[in-house]
DNA sequence: CGTCATTACGGAATGCGTAATGATA
DNA sequence: TATCATTACGCATTCCGTAATGACG
């Protein structure tokens, strides 16, 4: 097999035709040029320049053979360059779980600065609920996520990204809106409840148990998806916790509360992201975005 | 810059994950091809690899990499099979030079033989009088003409491709067609005639004052191409002395008749070439066809 | 005899293989 | 302790540059 030398050589005198020339052109002497040359020839198997002593030419052979050369040395010019980028964060894939709820509040804003800050970083989006995102990411399928706690702190470190209240979702004309005031914990004692489910929105179903004194014979359904909650409650099957970010999706027929059993804003949602991060272009984000890792 | 022994260790180690089985597979032991490693990853400028001691395993831009290494690799086994073929004359450009009347004739079934013969060659032709086809090989803008004599046997090679004889094209109706016999000299000597040039087809023009006693003040036209000739017999202008192939132009109220006055089949034409042959294409097909060269 | 490519030759650098080392489960 | 990659070292090969040769006008 020839080397990239030759292939250099061969270029230089193909184009100055001149083997003296050639070889200042490669800051080198004529002789080694004059071996490269054969060199490459035996490996190649034919003629690529005729010189007669007096003037280089390159032959049929040599013309079709100067073009696969350059084109070789580009491509061996571009490689490293493609790899390095990626190495360093500034192009790649950067695949991104995000909860439904998270698609309605944070999400926007993040791909926004995501695609400004790494313009040539392609991104896949995939909605998955927090179990989902959190197995995917210790697989390594999922880069970064946009999840709701908890999560285990020795796998996997984060960033909060987002907090919100808890507001109630009523059908309209239902007897608590319209109040102008907020709703008290005994107020929904009797009121037919949609819940979260406890394996598939751990999180939402342990927030809500822990804030308000639910009455497990109220709840009619339970549901993991923020939209699916709502959905019902705009058919009237009852009433639901949502966080306040499902105000937006707009839903006819939906009226939202707030809780004075909810104070604050208790709805955490976290980008998390594998501790041993892999792929260069997370690496890259954090960084940018300051998502502090140690 | 790297070189491509140092890229199909890579390949090899990326494609076993594994330094071991790779370097046997390069027929090779391990240190060396855990060097090469080292230094493509230096000239790269990026980790290709991650090896944990336990396990090897690419990194994304070694993944990137690994594309650009096979491709790399590729090219550099294809491109000399490209410039061997040309140089064996199996693959290239052949430029063909014809007259108009070998057009007609030979043409046909000599490009039908090289297409055979020669499949990956790509034919140039060109229509050109003898005089121009033996300029075009003199300065190499042709690799092979179909032409007349005489030309300069010191510069030129040739190999007699065709013989036919001289009739006489004449308008349908004219007194001497329809005879059902040879036609003398002496029977044209007050027909109008229209004549070859002396100087654009001078083979033709040489032939004809040779083996026919023409009366210059008979000449109404002095023309070039045997097609005009026959148009302008067509159009009652005259006779004509043509080539015996101008019978296959198809060209209506025009009749060809036998002339005693020229036995045989005097008129020649030639393959002829450059006998500095620059292009293997054409030396390829010389040696095919078998029209010998020394 | 001047130009320009090639061959001759000596020294530096590169790159292999064997042996030793290091790191990990 | 076994596995597997890496470093250490000695030897062969490769490749450069200088010098000499050869071919051509």
């Amino acid at each position: 097999m020839f080397t990239f030398d030759q292939l250099a050589g061969f270029i230089a005198v193909a184009e100055e035709l001149h083997f003296g020339r050639a070889a200042e052109r490669l800051q080198m002497t004529q002789p080694p040029l004059s071996r490269q040359i054969q060199k490459l020839e035996r490996s190649v198997g034919a003629e690529l320049l005729e010189r007669d002593n007096r003037k280089v030419q390159l032959t049929h052979a040599g013309v079709a053979f100067l073009d696969e050369a350059r084109r070789l040395l580009a491509l061996a010019e571009r490689a490293p360059v493609a790899a390095r980028r990626i190495a360093s964060g500034r192009s790649g894939l950067l695949r991104i779980g995000f909860t439904a709820a998270s698609g309605l509040s944070i999400l926007g804003p993040l791909l926004e600065e995501i695609s400004t800050r790494l313009p040539d970083v392609d991104i896949d989006l995939q909605e998955l609920v927090t179990g989902e995102q959190i197995q995917a990411l210790q697989t390594g399928e999922l880069d970064l996520g946009l999840a709701r706690p908890p999560f285990d702190r020795d796998v996997f470190d984060s960033h909060l990204l987002y907090r919100e209240s808890m507001v109630l979702a009523v059908p309209s004309g239902h007897r608590l809106a319209g109040l102008g005031r907020d709703i008290d914990n005994d107020e929904l004692k009797d009121e037919p409840l949609i819940m979260h489910s406890p394996q598939q929105a751990r999180y939402f179903y342990d927030l809500v148990i822990r804030t308000f004194p639910i009455q497990h014979g109220n709840v009619v359904h339970t549901v993991s998806q923020i939209l699916t909650m709502v959905s019902l409650v705009a058919a009237k099957r009852g009433v639901a916790f949502v966080p306040h970010s499902a105000t937006a999706l707009g839903i006819q027929g939906v009226e939202f509360l707030p809780l004075s059993g909810s104070p604050g804003e208790p709805v955490e949602l976290h980008a998390i992201w594998n501790r041993k991060v892999a792929n260069p272009a997370l690496r890259r984000l954090l960084t940018e975005l300051d998502y502090q890792m140690e």
